[in-house]
DNA sequence: CGTGCGATCGTG
DNA sequence: ACGATCGCACGA
């Protein structure tokens, strides 16, 4: 596995949505390392997306990260109790980011299921397993990501992104973004993307 | 300082 | 369909 360079995550940000399918989100905590498959993602571009935490340049400490170069983790609270992971993109200064919304386990199921369930991976039921990491705040407890890792930079040691050697090809299918109902005509904007058939994608 | 709400999830 | 739960953005 090879990891992902700068230049990756500097490319248009709807590209580098797309490209992050297949993937592999990798964080190291506790002394183990935990990581799944990207299946799906989407594009949060502030200068014309008012779905974005950054739109119309709106610059705060939760936002800051966004504005700077590509490359780092923007992680955010929700409904005051579930983290959501982001990678920025783009040059500095463009406030784009990637919001990362499902993945398919790659290993350290066993530390995900305790995690998530406080069970060992053996006692959940089938439908348990996929809502694992199926959804942006699933994926974030079962794999440790939290506050701490806001502004943590992706070319580091501790949560970083991995190209396979032999990627299994697949097919990318493309919709509207979940839950943004409030942001007017963004709200139609076709800047989700995941891999179509895939078991851990939150939703058809 | 007070207030309203959200890029979600689990239960019913 | 609905409530949980709290940091954040914004207005006073």
């Amino acid at each position: 596995m090879e990891k992902l360079k700068r230049e990756f995550f500097e490319g248009n940000t709807l590209n580098v949505a797309k490209e992050l399918l297949g993937k592999i989100l990798i964080h190291r905590i506790a002394g183990v390392e935990l990581a799944g498959r990207i299946v799906e993602a989407e594009a949060y571009i502030g200068a014309v997306d008012k779905a974005a935490h950054s739109y119309n340049n709106r610059r705060t400490a939760r936002t800051e990260i966004m504005f700077g170069p590509a490359g780092y983790a923007y992680i955010y609270l929700i409904y005051g109790m579930y983290y959501c992971m982001n990678v920025v993109t783009g040059k500095a200064g463009e406030a784009s980011a990637v919001l990362i919304r499902a993945l398919e386990p790659f290993y350290g199921m066993q530390q995900m299921a305790l995690r998530r369930y406080n069970k060992p991976l053996e006692e959940l039921t089938k439908n348990q397993r996929i809502h694992l990491t199926n959804g942006p705040g699933k994926l974030c407890a079962a794999l440790g990501i939290d506050k701490n890792c806001y502004g943590e930079d992706l070319l580091g040691e501790r949560l970083f992104i991995c190209r396979e050697i032999s990627e299994v090809p697949f097919e990318i299918e493309t919709s509207k973004r979940i839950n943004i109902d409030y942001a007017e005509e963004a709200r139609d904007f076709l800047w989700r993307f995941y891999i179509k058939n895939n078991a851990y994608v939150s939703r058809k």
